[in-house]
DNA sequence: TGTTAGCACTCTATTAACTTGAGTGCTAAC
DNA sequence: GTTAGCACTCAAGTTAATAGAGTGCTAACA
């Protein structure tokens, strides 16, 4: 059996309808609704063939029908597929966006240095338009050059080691030490790990320094790999990427997902945050200049339990050259895609305007 | 009517009775469970009594009792005051506590520095102990005395800003400026701004001071006061206190929380963190050494809305001299309240003795 | 050959009537 | 003051009946 025009529009029709209302729907409505001019009863017929090819399913005989995850599928794909037209359309589109965009621009201007503080915010604003649960993961830090350590004596047993990063991230982290280091050492200190760390990403750090380090600095040399490893562990602080969530209650608001125990389970992942890792690092790499970076994930789809009868939509934002974060939003499945796709679009825009790829421009 | 000792013993049953099992108490059980060896019949009289005076009511004419939150509030207000011969007790039951109390010890040695981490840690383990959700809030770090600041050089337009306080707390703030500044004016800077603020906490800061550096400081009298403000702003980094929670779904074992829609209320409050506050840092002054600095908020007591079906008991730990923080459990009203009583004590002692006031035993 | 009207059929959701059992309050006797 | 006994109440669970939405199929139509 084909899959024609007819068919599809029906199917479009079914599945723009069950967003709205969340009920099953009738051949009955898509006669209405529809342009096509049909009987109820062709509509029948026609919904009978979806229902073979497996679009959509009756949740008892005697009910209207529902998408099935692959119903979805082929809406959403259909939906990206024509997205250059609605790219060219955003123009116009614009103006009802301009508060909103407006609004996170602000946020964005506020704070530059504190891009922990931007994302919460990010992903506040991108929970309440949207009455989903939104997360956002900082970009990895170990990805990011080290601009310049700062050794700082705190007291007679410690040691504060500040380390700067690319894009002005600040990491803090403190050293026991035995004895009281003297001014000169501690300048020279700081001279030798600036000279040798300098420009260098986490992954590049190894402990072969270390040792030549060690060499130069004489009776400190053990010192020396203590205020390495602290380094280490400053800029590697998060053993897992930092992520933000925000409006888990929102899914509270829709009753296929809040009326099972998932819910509670659904929560409690957003709450330990871990699993999240999984959505949000994932394919990180592969995500070129060749797509948009966004991906949706239907149902069955997500590689997170909690999430099975979810939908997840993901996008990349580019932080610093190279370096990827990524900022999602997860509904039920009958989310409202083409919002979702395009408050994505709108934040990343904003945050690679920011600090990415399109920052000079 | 007077409440006599054979009411008492029998409110205190029911009561017991019903943290347990959650199901309104009825007549026969209590005439089991106590040893006062009385009928039903005589129970019942009784029952009719207390709720006459208002420590239980039936939830409809044909079931048992269940207690009211004068009730609670009486039980739970006795138990405090038998706490003395508990604390006794203690040294007893330390052999089945030993081993939580060990792991706790555990995740302080392992992170002195970090006390954020620190915390998380602990409510975390708290809320997993209890099966109850917990909160904790940072100590006000406007309160503590400012050890040294630390003025870098970033790139030619940033400039970092690095205070450490009593505690060693860090807090940064970046400080755009126009032009680069000298290595000496930077030196002369960093020494200024540490012999004007060291030893002095937030309130004592004030602008005055600011006119004062800037005589000092010839054409970078501006910039002084853009740094003093950068300071300030990183003391005060948390125009609020900081909260962490724990544990937010455990809520969902407890049906007559879980059931209404007040639970999503509830998620959500401990989601913002905001309100939490009122119960987070009320009263955090007026509790001196005389208490134990444990409260308990019953049903209705509580000031936060969300929380008016359950019970909240904080506690509150010394980080440094005179400066306090808090933290919470929330659970139902039937919440066992012994329990949770012997788990903040442990925990809030722990706190005092690696940071507070018991810091040198 | 595709479309439509009509009808019998299925299944959910809602409502009402009935049953059960836990627990009470009251009274009368001990 | 305590207790046994009994009538009474009410929530919760079960069953039966009803209404309504929507389907599938057949036969007629263009």
């Amino acid at each position: 059996m084909e899959l024609d025009a007819r068919k599809k529009k029906i199917l479009q029709a079914v599945i723009k309808n069950y967003l709205e209302t969340g009920e099953p729907v009738g051949s009955r409505t898509i006669s209405k609704y529809t342009d096509l001019n049909l009987s109820s009863a062709t509509i029948r017929n026609e919904m009978a063939d979806l229902e073979e090819l497996g679009y959509i399913f009756q949740p008892h005989t005697s009910a209207g029908r529902i998408p099935t995850d692959a119903g979805y599928r082929l809406y959403v794909d259909d939906m990206l597929s024509t997205r250059q037209e609605e790219l060219e359309k955003k123009d116009r589109k614009l103006d009802d966006k301009e508060e909103s965009l407006k609004a996170m621009q602000e946020v964005m201007d506020k704070r530059v240095d504190r891009i922990e503080e931007v994302l919460k915010d990010m992903a506040k604003m991108l929970a309440n338009n949207t009455n989903y649960t939104s997360m956002v993961s900082m970009p990895p830090v170990n990805k990011n050059k080290l601009k310049f350590v700062q050794l700082t004596q705190v007291d007679d047993t410690k040691l504060l080691c500040t380390a700067v990063l690319e894009g002005n991230i600040v990491k803090n982290e403190m050293i026991n030490v035995d004895k009281k280091i003297d001014q000169q050492m501690l300048l020279k200190l700081n001279l030798l790990f600036n000279n040798t760390l300098n420009g260098l990403t986490l992954q590049e750090i190894n402990f072969d320094m270390a040792a030549n380090m060690a060499d130069q600095s004489g009776e400190y040399g053990e010192l020396v790999s203590d205020i390495l490893n602290a380094v280490v562990a400053a800029i590697g602080a998060a053993d897992g990427i930092e992520i933000f969530t925000s409006g888990a209650t929102n899914i509270f608001k829709y009753p296929e997902l809040s009326g099972n125990e998932n819910a509670s389970r659904l929560i409690s992942t957003l709450e330990e945050k871990e699993l999240l890792t999984d959505l949000l690092t994932d394919s990180l790499e592969e995500i070129g200049e060749n797509t948009t970076g966004i991906q949706v994930y239907i149902g069955e789809e997500t590689p997170v339990n909690s999430m099975k009868d979810c939908s997840v939509v993901t996008a990349t934002y580019e932080f610093e050259e190279g370096v990827y974060g990524k900022i999602g939003i997860i509904g039920p499945k009958r989310m409202d895609y083409e919002k979702v796709l395009d408050a994505l679009k709108n934040v990343t825009g904003s945050l690679d305007k920011k600090f990415g790829k399109n920052k000079n421009k």
